[in-house]
DNA sequence: CCTACCGATCGGTAGG
DNA sequence: CCTACCGATCGGTAGG
């Protein structure tokens, strides 16, 4: 069973740390956006991983410290794959539409198997107390004062009602986007997601100044 | 500490049996709305009620038996607190004007502690395989199809635009139903509300047939 | 990165 | 409804 005694660095593919540090991570953030951080346990990320679980352990030494790290991770994810292309859209009414689309399009390539990974955080915290809570609710904070800004420029460039509210307007393009990640998912069916896709593109229609 | 051998049943409040099932039940609901079905444990809720872990066992002889009877229960709560108000309400743009707000009520009243128990499944179910998937895809199906019947009666009697897409405004007023409870669980801030009831005013005004 | 542990808790059973 | 168990798995530690 063992490699020998003049080859002790023949392990099958021993990786040097770092790569391992990230194959646990992607793992880790697949099952959480399935089954929720909760159901993310050592002895099952080693497991499917085919490492021992103190093997796992090494790299976080600590349960919390698994899950901050995963939630990290994903938000690298999110930037990447909603808030880059965001960006890249001009300001104003352009960009609010190209962050729905990215939300929308982020959701409908399936980048987390289970659907997006915060929707899933939002539901599993809610209501329960404590450190992952208050991730999840500072995150949420951050999402919709950015998509208050977004507004609000929009506003400014003219190209938004500015009799609108803003807080009432945010809230009524987020609904839909949770919505369509939601029910996409559980139908197994990425064509819900151009309910999400019309609902925003009327909501937007309806937010220009009646003059345009 | 034992009762005695001529007093046998005189062990604190000894319940008949059906009353103890009912409490299972209640606190199992609370539970699973706040942590979700899957921390639903045989040994915490029996810790939680006072029990052994087998008294509460034997009431179920499975894990999946309590959880299939907990959302049992909770669809219980559910058409007492939401259905059978909205059913008081008279047909057409009325009932669902009622269904709506009986929802957001429901969830303005902390019915269940976590906000409301289903939307908490449809978060932890979607992306699963398995029973308790499916029992979730059924519910929904079956609230879609029954929002789908309420918009084709008000339909029929003039109260909304015969051009309206059928599945595209259930998904409208759908959207900031589940949105409301979640943020207003994740924020502790009932106010949170109020930006889904005037979600559905408007979206339920814009639903008039333009002459009316 | 591993083996070999620890005490606690899991779902479930035996027997009353 | 209880005590007393079972094997499996949990998070975590010791030591290498």
């Amino acid at each position: 069973m063992r490699n020998g005694i003049n080859n002790p660095r023949a392990a099958p593919r021993r990786s040097d740390g770092a790569e391992t540090h990230v194959a646990i991570l992607e793992k880790a953030m697949e099952l959480a956006s399935v089954e929720g951080l909760g159901s993310l346990t050592i002895g099952r990320l080693a497991r499917e991983l085919g490492m021992s679980k103190s093997g796992v352990f090494a790299h976080f030494r600590s349960k919390q410290r698994l899950q901050r790290e995963t939630i990290e991770a994903a938000r690298r994810v999110f930037a990447r794959e909603v808030m880059r292309p965001a960006l890249a859209a001009p300001e104003g009414l352009s960009r609010i539409e190209a962050f729905c689309e990215a939300y929308l399009s982020y959701v409908e390539r399936g980048v987390f198997p289970g659907g997006c990974f915060f929707a899933h955080m939002l539901a599993e915290f809610d209501a329960r107390e404590g450190p992952l809570h208050d991730e999840v609710a500072a995150d949420q904070r951050g999402w919709a004062e950015m998509v208050g800004r977004l507004i609000r420029v929009a506003k400014k460039k003219g190209e938004i009602d500015p009799e609108i509210d803003e807080a009432q307007l945010a809230f009524e393009l987020y609904a839909p986007l949770e919505l369509a990640n939601y029910l996409s998912t559980l139908n197994r069916d990425p064509g819900m997601v151009d309910l999400g896709r019309r609902a925003i593109r009327e909501t937007i229609g309806r937010a220009r100044p009646a003059s345009s």
